[in-house]
DNA sequence: TGGCACAGGTATATCGTTTAACCTGATGTC
DNA sequence: GACATCAGGTTAAACGATATACCTGTGCCA
């Protein structure tokens, strides 16, 4: 026999008082002496009571929850685990304060996204939302403002916009390490494998790439953009390999692609490390199953999280203070880099 | 000017009709003329009325929402994209009924999963949960049932259970494929690395093996376990390349493991599938990102996620009939293995 | 000694739905 | 013609919390 779950009224029965009284008490407004705060709390755990999160938010208008929504297929969700590290950095400061977070995943359906942020608010299902993958040209913005939801980007924004951000100190400090790393190893001809040009960051990166070699009096030789899928590495990999001025180093956008690449470069013959360099973005367990292990540049996605949610708790007046600093992209030297050919 | 968002008292003055009218047409409850039912329906899509997540939770007891709580460390978890792909398949589910997806990820803590769940089930966040990674000694399913929340496992369970689970049909077909494979090739010592022996998995795996193997009348030259982790899979293949009888070819739990045993297998001087044929478990895209490219078995671990949610929805009474079928484990063959040495 | 502030509560309206119970006019049945 | 039935609604009571307004006994000061 299961019997009824507890409420609010059976609280206060078993400790005498009355249920506002019990309500003060959990919520720790309103003046209640110590003693009867104790006999409610141990009322409250005497009969395993939790306040029902629907009758809180129908009340007080707040769900304590956040929501995310991922646009991505399946396929290229599992192929990076990106956000799931992000996942992961965003529940560490969503669960000691009893948050939840909604998830959902929508694939390339160009209605999908709007729908399911549109879905979270009219529903009033979350207090807010985390964005990430800042696109050119991104609708997300102005929609969640009409929404009325509060949100925070990871990434940067496409332009100056209200919505709160949160990146990395010295965001552009992974890539230049790379670029000297490369350069101090004698390489001259490098070349850059960027992700899809709807993306923020695709464009940074790209930008603080060719900044650096520029301070050594070099460009590009290369400057592809691809998909962050298997095949368009591949296929960046063939036409880099194949053309003239052929490249000795390439950086990819991330570490999916810099894998695939490389088995690419093996396919067509090319030694990794010896005759093409190359370095990932992201720094993801992945690289360090592969042989050669993929120098990356290392990205901290948990704490990139871990700061969108505190800085949306503070948004919501749940938390105040400054958000965890995120760590500085950082370059990690493995083994698929080696002085350029040629040049010991 | 941000107006008050509608409710339904303002679709029912809007339409000329009492709310429990407009409740009736939005749960397709009662007796409604198709006239009124319309005046009702043009009257909630004109104010974008859509009913407030809480209020329904509380009135009816059922908040359209399921949980799932992940038990791993953000490294493991970002490794191994299992659960993405379990998760995508749940959404497919979930989503066009509006249920939405309530994710925890709670680390190795011993007391942070239970309390997760009973979180969930305590603050009555969610209808049900789905159980992954069905465990020897599993105590979920009691404490499921003494907090009364509906569940579903991914897989088999340890024992004879209530709970009910969703499996491929024809669970053995794939590793069974992959022994054939490799004894066709020629192949007559052959390995086993599995993951943590507290899964069930592990262990029916490991018997199909054996029972594959004991068919030509072979046993396995070893069978070792591991613990899902790079550093684990590149020690196992140390004590099999090391040791004597030193086999020809090994199977692995999954594909990270088996990715990373191949990059141990060439550190070593070991050539695969050259002189060593390795099979992984999964069928993830990171096996067809390195080179060579991973022989495996696949498994329709979105499938999965749609038959458990399926189900999980079906006893909510949500939906009626039958499971999507989900498509048997089956061997994909790459380059990883080949005839073993001296055969060809 | 009257008045007032304040600690420590209580009573009750309210959040936005669903639903059980009730109403009403039209139709069918004998 | 009387009565049951039924389609097509309406009314009002929950659901389980929070928060506002209100009450009551002390202590303190002028």
């Amino acid at each position: 026999m299961v019997s009824r779950k507890p409420t609010i009224t059976d609280v206060a029965a078993l400790a005498g008082v009355s249920v506002a009284a019990v309500s003060k008490v959990v919520n720790g407004k309103g003046s209640i002496s110590a003693a009867t705060r104790d006999r409610v709390l141990t009322a409250a755990s005497k009969l395993r009571w939790t306040p029902s999160a629907a009758a809180v938010a129908l009340r007080s208008a707040k769900t304590r929850a956040i929501g995310m929504v991922a646009k991505r297929s399946p396929d290229l969700l599992s192929a990076d685990p990106h956000f799931t590290l992000l996942i992961s950095g965003i529940e560490d400061e969503l669960s000691p304060l009893g948050y939840g977070l909604l998830l959902h995943i929508v694939g390339e359906e160009p209605t999908a996204e709007e729908a399911a942020y549109r879905r979270l608010a009219d529903e009033r299902r979350v207090d807010g939302v985390v964005l990430t993958e800042s696109r050119i040209g991104d609708t997300r913005f102005e929609l969640l403002r009409a929404l009325d939801l509060t949100a925070v980007l990871v990434g940067t924004p496409w332009r100056d916009d209200p919505v709160p951000s949160v990146q990395a100190t010295g965001p552009a400090d992974g890539i230049r390490a790379a670029v000297e790393h490369l350069v101090g190893h004698g390489h001259r001809h490098i070349a850059y494998v960027s992700g899809p040009e709807d993306r923020v960051h695709t464009l940074h990166r790209r930008r603080v790439f060719e900044d650096a070699l520029a301070a050594h009096g070099l460009t590009p030789s290369h400057s592809l953009v691809s998909d962050f899928t298997a095949a368009g590495a591949a296929h960046a990999i063939g036409t880099l390999l194949t053309g003239h001025r052929r490249p000795t180093a390439v950086l990819f956008a991330n570490d999916s692609m810099a894998v695939a690449g490389m088995s690419a470069a093996r396919r067509l013959g090319v030694d990794v490390p010896g005759e093409l360099s190359v370095i990932g973005h992201d720094d993801l367990p992945l690289g360090e199953l592969v042989h050669p292990r993929l120098t990356t540049v290392r990205q901290d996605l948990v704490g990139l999280g871990r700061a969108a949610a505190r800085v949306l708790l503070a948004a919501l007046g749940e938390v105040e203070g400054t958000p965890t600093d995120i760590r500085p992209p950082e370059l990690v030297v493995r083994e698929s880099t080696a002085p350029a050919p040629g040049r010991t």
